[in-house]
DNA sequence: GTATGATTCAAACATGCGTATGAATGGAAC
DNA sequence: GTTCCATTCATACGCATGTTTGAATCATAC
């Protein structure tokens, strides 16, 4: 056993890694650049978490482990005191984004970084990170998927799978953020009260997508109903 | 000037490399890896392209700019077809998803390729990349920002700004996909017709979502608005 | 047919990477 | 105060990377 004087030294890899990962990505961030910014030995990553890969996994596992726990509480939470009518949808989202908000606005150190490490690993090609990704999350997304379903009832499963999967992508798109916020328009000096504001845009957002009108039903559209039969009527007629 | 026997050199490297970069990223293709599957000499990217990093933006420019031209392109005789009454927001969302479909659908080789690439490249924090991307979009982006705020006279600005770029997210995270598809649900067998299916799919969410209610107004709800007031409720009594 | 200039090629360059090693260090246990 | 063992450290290993070089190759123009 040892007893360093503050943080032990796997302590600040994980916390420079956090960060270090975030702003460059897996490939980009170096050993040397990451133990030196951690002020310890280039050695210590690999004594301490065996490669770079463990590494990276361990920095995910520490915040989304907790996340997703507490997203799971939250929603059995809800749905006990909605017992014994069904929850509705709006707090099956409610509890899917809160405990992520959470996360941003209480650790004051690092928290905002990791949802923005996690946006990134959501797109990152790695193949241990896309496996390590789906294991992580799938027991909370079955569950969600399946509240989803019960508040739902006539929506098909199959389009409830897609309309979860834009959840995720705007959610995890937003909360990699940042400069592509620049790319869309000029949100104004106000990024103060960022996170926070963030999420209760995208609540309502997201409850509206959850809940749209189905698409038209088989491959050319037959029905006449108003609001999304014109996508593929004016797709056909753009063909040149 | 050089005639070769049926592809040039210049365009066997594109291709490859828009494959290459979309399997496995910017930073862990490797020239060795890229110019091999190509069947050309390691040098030849150096020589016609001068970098790597150079190789990546013109795999970008070469289907980004046709894109988004068409995007424009097709707005604009939107926007004539309506006139004199302003072009509806289901439309100006079509103008933008349907070139995204024409390129996923049309070019047998390499189009489906590019939009999951452009979808990571989206969410790559290498500072070239957003910077280059930021610049290739910001002139279509201001186009449809201005055509929606016609569309949604009685959205803020602001509030626009922020499901414009929800969209752009659920948009490239979804091109991005394939793996992604597997996290959220077992979509059956069927991904054969795929990339329509997904837009059909995809636009209908957008539009509820792009014309949702407005969120409460102020940090702390005061108003009694049904829907989107829950969240912020919740989260409060959610605060342990 | 020879000169020209663009392209291809094999080989090397310098550098940086993740990882491994073996000696130093220092607090805890006896 | 000596033993012990987890940790730290400087250093080196082996390798792969992006890039450069200078000679070889080829179609074209004269």
């Amino acid at each position: 056993m040892r007893m360093n004087g503050t943080g032990a030294t796997k302590d600040r890899i994980l916390d420079t890694a956090e960060s270090l990962f975030m702003e460059h990505g897996f490939e980009a961030t170096t050993l040397r650049a990451l133990t030196s910014a951690a002020g310890v030995n280039l050695a210590a990553v690999n004594y301490h978490f065996g490669s770079k890969e463990e590494l990276f996994e361990a920095v995910l596992t520490r915040r989304l482990d907790p996340m997703n726990q507490a997203r799971v509480e939250l929603l059995g939470r809800f749905e006990a005191d909605a017992s014994p009518r069904p929850l509705d949808s709006e707090r099956i989202l409610a509890a899917l984004l809160i405990p992520a908000l959470g996360l941003a606005r209480d650790r004051e150190r690092g928290g905002k970084d990791f949802l923005r490490l996690l946006g990134r690993a959501y797109a990152d090609p790695a193949p241990f990170i896309r496996h390590f990704l789906s294991e992580q999350y799938r027991p909370m997304i079955v569950r969600f998927k399946a509240a989803f379903a019960r508040a739902l009832p006539q929506l098909p499963p199959k389009e409830l799978s897609w309309r979860l999967h834009f959840i995720m992508g705007a959610l995890s798109y937003t909360l990699a953020g940042t400069d592509a916020l620049k790319l869309i328009a000029e949100l104004a000096p106000n990024e103060s009260a960022d996170d926070e504001v963030l999420l209760r845009r995208l609540a309502p957002f997201l409850l509206a997508g959850l809940t749209a009108p189905l698409p038209p039903a088989d491959t050319v559209a037959r029905r006449r109903e108003a609001s999304p039969r014109a996508l593929a009527t004016v797709a056909a007629r753009s063909a040149r």
